[in-house]
DNA sequence: TCATAAAATTAGGCACGGCTAAATATGAGT
DNA sequence: ACTCATATTTAGCCGTGCCTAATTTTATGA
């Protein structure tokens, strides 16, 4: 057993290596030494270390792929920063062309009951400020393809709540108030031209049909997955 | 110049050290390896760094002094570790216990942007859940011997709001509602006997003196300085 | 004052994660 | 199939921050 298994440098490793996977490129001494500021000998090195903890499979000259262990370290790391990244701009009002590097920093804080109640804090945010994807606490990321803004939906169209855009503590305090929460099963029954509000049903915590009358404005910053 | 000026062992013994001071102890070597879990060889090892960057002052067999810069950056740190302390037990429901670990690592992320916002975001608490002093963003400690829970002052009394006591959203807004924020100076009318509330006079935004009256619950959670 | 225990320092080593330079493997084109 | 540019690995080194063991300084008290 080495010292840690979670050293800030095997961290950025399994990140970047998960990085250029996502983007379908080659997992190469060189393509990873660029993204990290390193050099391909470096990066030999720790694929072997990192090969040793069981974390990539590594042949020389090969490149390097992430075991199932590796790729839920990684995908916990992608969560972290991603989180992170959405709570300085939503909570702290920071741009959000400006925390990628802090949350860099962020992301390297080993506390799984601190990042899980981040993410309870700020609503089970589904996307950070940059549109990408934030995995839940199992690892389970949503596919962005499979899902509309809720102001595409026509009348009849039956569809869950998956995400929403936006998690300032305003919207989701409002989320909260009329009802609507993540995973909420609804149908449109009416979208009215006039104003367009869309008149929605679903059960309320007693399992009893309600009406709800939604604003456009709110509809649009819903993301829907049609059942 | 060192790769990093704020390597996170520097950056622990600059806590350390000031944590000694502030306690009255001496900062011997031993006392310091006690504090990190290191050996007393190491700690020697480290002062000659520290003192060639100039964060302390060190002559062997003599202990270990912060200059003017060390100090500054041992307060940074003890900012941060307390207001992370605190967004972790008001914001996100720890319990006051359970956060000392974390706020550790989380000390240790550099960005005073950061930092500075997530202060303004709690409202500027001036105790942390342990009951020890914030530094502001100037480093500024408030002697809390100065202090008075403002539900010891008595009619006639003149005093500014220098803290409060938990930083709950809900009471924050509250606060915020109702017009009390850091530094205002108010007058204590009269304290009722009847229900404890305090009717108390302070000046709006507009410079006029208005009448308000604060409930006894809402009085014992704030810290003021007698004018 | 002088012996001795306690504290601190020095000397020498180790693991980690970088580096450069040299050697070796791969693979694209003729 | 061979050559040669490119990619990769190996070998050997370095700085940081830790360690242990040996040595030196300081402080205590008889």
């Amino acid at each position: 057993m080495k010292a840690s298994d979670k050293s800030k440098s095997r961290q950025d490793y399994l990140k970047a290596i998960l990085s250029l996977k996502l983007k379908g490129e080659k997992v190469s001494t060189t393509s990873i030494s660029d993204k990290l500021n390193t050099k391909p000998a470096s990066v030999t090195g720790m694929f072997k270390v990192l090969s040793d903890l069981g974390l990539i499979e590594y042949k020389p000259y090969q490149g390097a792929k992430l075991t199932e262990s590796g790729n839920v370290e990684a995908i916990s790391l992608m969560r972290k920063h991603r989180l992170w990244e959405t709570f300085m701009v939503e909570n702290l009002g920071f741009g959000w062309d400006e925390v990628h590097e802090v949350a860099e920093q962020l992301e390297h804080v080993e506390s799984k009951e601190l990042i899980d109640r981040l993410d309870a804090y700020m609503g089970y945010p589904s996307f950070d400020p940059h549109g990408d994807p934030i995995p839940d606490a199992d690892g389970n990321l949503i596919d962005r393809r499979k899902l509309v803004q809720a102001h595409t939906l026509k009348d009849g169209d039956v569809a869950s709540i998956q995400g929403v855009l936006g998690s300032s503590d305003a919207f989701l305090k409002h989320l909260g108030d009329i009802g609507i929460k993540l995973g909420l099963i609804f149908r449109v029954k009416k979208v009215f031209e006039f104003d367009g509000n869309y008149l929605v049903e679903f059960d309320d915590e007693k399992g009893v049909s309600k009406e709800h009358s939604w604003s456009r404005k709110l509809v649009e910053q819903l993301l829907a997955e049609i059942k």
